[in-house]
DNA sequence: GCACTCCTGACCAAGGAGGTCAGGAAAGTC
DNA sequence: GACTTTCCTGACCTCCTTGGTCAGGAGTGC
């Protein structure tokens, strides 16, 4: 249940391109790690993911660089995250949908599948132009908004 | 963002424990281990973790087993995730509300939180005795009861 | 004393996390 | 055509986690 940094930095570093997105020219890999403090060999390797997830498009060469392969307003943060992650809240590798639960607790099943719902709620509604505008969808509002949310158990 | 096999054996042993709990005996490991068809010698190591997290008792010996500590309805299925997993949607290994993001990522931290806030909203509101009964909170049939949230993506 | 059951640490193979390194391949510039 | 720039790719590396197994020790009950 946790975010790895992988999927972390694959956020952060599209974000800059989502931003960058009006210049209209590719934004280099080094000033992508320069901008969020990522280690540009590792970023590299996200990016390259991120591009044949279709998600990222790139030019080589000079003048090269990345971009965003649509705009920043269809891009999800879910998009992002299972592009280098892998499907969202799978239990022990398999969705949870195709998992069968026996005895007492033959309910479970419809535990996780609500926790991967709930998942679903968050990171399909954020986009990445949410993201940089700082306007995030109400959900996050709502979630975000009690004191409880931001502290640690 | 995946769960363990850890954690879903732990709450499926617990489930059962929550059961048993009318019983006032002792639930032997090896029982547990076939009513949910867990590993037995791995099912033990999860069990002396819920014991040193206090959700668990147990007693050695002839007549020995384990059994919950409190009452099932007074245990939810985030103690026993955070039992053998640790903290829920940490990233990096890192709680949100410690990461400062800079730059275009600056509201990622608030999307974090949210995440975080979604998985509890869920984790915490579902005890052992919900889970046993069936009877699920309202979080979880609003969350399960589009056919949406039952397809991989 | 003995059977029973939990308790604990050591170990193990495979894979993932989080990188680094070295070189190749396209694109632009002179 | 040579050269520089920048992405592209695979190999490699260390450390840690996952999902276990094994062997023995320590309480408990009869």
């Amino acid at each position: 249940m946790r975010v790895s940094a992988k999927a972390d930095y694959a956020v952060r570093a599209a974000a800059e391109l989502a931003a960058a997105q009006a210049e209209e020219a590719p934004v280099k890999g080094e000033r992508l790690a320069e901008a969020q403090d990522i280690p540009l060999q590792f970023l590299e390797h996200i990016l390259l993911e991120l591009k044949h997830h279709g998600i990222v498009r790139a030019r080589r060469g000079a003048k090269g660089g990345y971009w965003l392969a649509r705009p920043a307003d269809e891009v999800t943060i879910a998009e992002i995250v299972r592009a280098v992650e892998g499907p969202i809240a799978h239990v022990q590798s398999t969705p949870p949908e195709d998992i069968e639960y026996r005895g007492n607790s033959e309910h479970l099943q419809a535990v996780w599948i609500a926790v991967r719902a709930s998942l679903r709620s968050v990171l399909e509604e954020v986009t990445l132009a949410d993201l940089v505008s700082g306007e995030l969808p109400s959900v996050v509002g709502e979630l975000t908004s009690s004191k409880d949310a931001w502290v640690a158990r």
